[in-house]
Order: structure tokens, then C-alpha cells, then sequence
DNA sequence: TATTGTTATACTCTATAACTATA
DNA sequence: TATAGTTATAGAGTATAACAATA
């Protein structure tokens, strides 16, 4: 049996919860002029990762609804960081991917964005980031569920 | 030394990042009608925890602006489930205190609230579980600093 | 008729700037 | 003059409902 730490098994829904809206807010507050906001940051993301993707796709894989993705994507469009290409079969969907462009940007964001979390993280003992390490692969799951 | 899992320690903010979005966004979506919303739930639950507080202080333990607040608080007092009282000592401050109704409330949609996510805990192993728990804790230390 | 995606609309969340009241 | 809080305003994030195009 794991040793017992101050929380709970009853409580740790409700302590997760406080923790993860926390966490979030800072993330979002992080965010220079002129970037990409933080949703945008997470579908390039998920495209530098898997590669072009339809929209529906891309919207499953962020656990959000179809017209939330679509203007994600009319932001991303817009500015020349994803384009749109023709499904090879199915005239309904779309393949969307990055732009050289957009695959430059996801990487200085990316750089920027750790400049405050890799300063707090680097504030942190080995365990715990181990702990969140650990930790993120355990909320992937559980989200997926 | 801790065993290492997938991520490596440069992409664990980004990963962090990614699943602490993700899982935001269902918990947000984890929300009955008529009921309170994420941001006002975590303020009873600070209110809970601490006794009263003035919404200065509320606003610093969620890391949010004071205009935010005053948003939040607004919406919990028109339905009765707080209550601002004057200060003591300083006529500018109030003190903000959880009502009955408010308490009787949170306790509620703490259990509601639950329904999705210890379900998916329970999913998990026990030393996943662990692993959250902990994490909890870190990422409390995180946003604080 | 079913599926993919978009448009229209609305509500939540949050911030910055400007203001009011009290210290 | 400084501080606590509110009002005004705006932008980000997201959803549901209704629609269009294609399968």
C-alpha cells in the first residue's frame, strides 16, 4: 500500500480540481502580445505531434466540440500558421497541418511559455517533478477515459 | 534517482501544460444546470477552508485580479450563498462568509461534481492514485510561488 | 438519411483601465 | 496620497442549435 500523504482518498477529486483550475489560470495569464493564445498553443501542438489532421479529429483529441475547433482554426488560418488541404476521399473533411511558418512559431512559444513554468519547476526537488511527470501521463489517461 | 517514465525533463512543461488544458476543459464541461459554476465552486471551497476572508484576500488565494472577484462574488451573493459582512476596522474592507444555503450548496455540488471525475479515479491503479494525490500537492506549491 | 463541418448566438472567465470610498 | 473594491469594457474559451455540403 502507498504511504498516505495529506490528502484524503475521499478529498482528492476536490483537491485536483482546485489544483488543475489554478494551474490553468496561470497558464492562460501567460501569454505575451501578439502570441498565439493558449488553446491555439495546445491544437498546434497536437498537430506538430500527429501530423495533419481533419478538424473533427483535432477536436476529439482536445476533448472539445466541433465549433469550438472551427474557430481555433479560423485564428490558426488566418494568420498563416495551419492551411486546409483537400481529403483525398471524402470531399466533406479537410486535412489541416502546419505551415513552415506555423511550425517555427510553436517553437519559440513553446520556449517563451516554459519561461515562467520551467523557472518554477526548476524551484522544485527531483521528486516532485518526478511527481508531475508522472503525474501528466496519469491525466492524459484519465481525460481520455 | 527516481526511474525515468516517457517524457523527458525539457518537454515536461509543455507536456504539463498540454494535460493540465485538457483536463480544465472536462472539468468545466462537468456542470448540471442551475448549478454553480467551476470558478464560483472554488471560491466556497477556499471560504470553506478558511473561514471568512475580504475579497482581496480571496482574490490572491485564487491567483485571480480583485475585478474578477467581484465578478464571482456578486454572482454567489444574488443567489444567497455568501454573505458580505462589514469590517471591523477598515470601512473599505467587508468580510465575506459562506451562508447555510451556501454551505449546504457546496457540499452538494462536491459530490456531483465527483460523479465524473473519482469515477475515472477509480479507473485508475492505487498507484495512480498516489501519484495524483501528490501531484496535488506540487502543483498547489507551483502556483503559489 | 447520416456525417462533417460551419455559422449564429450566448454564456463563462478573466484582464486592464478608470472610478469611488475610505484610510 | 495610498489602498480596497467596484464598474466599464473587451477578448478568450467554449457550448448548443441550426444550417450546408457531401456521402
Amino acid at each position: 500500500m502507498p504511504k498516505t500523504i495529506a490528502v484524503p482518498d475521499s478529498a482528492l477529486a476536490s483537491a485536483l480540481r482546485l489544483s488543475v483550475v489554478r494551474l490553468n489560470r496561470r497558464l492562460r495569464a501567460q501569454r505575451a502580445d501578439n502570441s498565439v493564445t493558449l488553446t491555439q498553443l495546445a491544437a498546434l501542438s497536437t498537430l506538430k505531434t500527429h501530423g495533419p489532421l481533419t478538424p473533427g479529429e483535432l477536436a476529439a483529441h482536445e476533448k472539445v466540440q466541433p465549433p469550438s475547433m472551427t474557430r481555433v482554426l479560423a485564428a490558426l488560418e488566418e494568420r498563416g500558421l495551419i492551411v486546409r488541404r483537400p481529403h483525398p476521399t471524402d470531399g466533406r473533411q479537410a486535412l489541416v497541418e502546419l505551415t513552415p511558418v506555423g511550425r517555427d512559431l510553436l517553437a519559440r512559444e513553446v520556449r517563451m511559455r516554459e519561461a515562467w513554468l520551467s523557472r518554477r519547476l526548476t524551484e522544485l526537488t527531483a521528486e516532485e517533478r518526478e511527481v508531475l511527470r508522472a503525474a501528466s501521463a496519469v491525466i492524459d489517461k484519465l481525460v481520455s477515459s
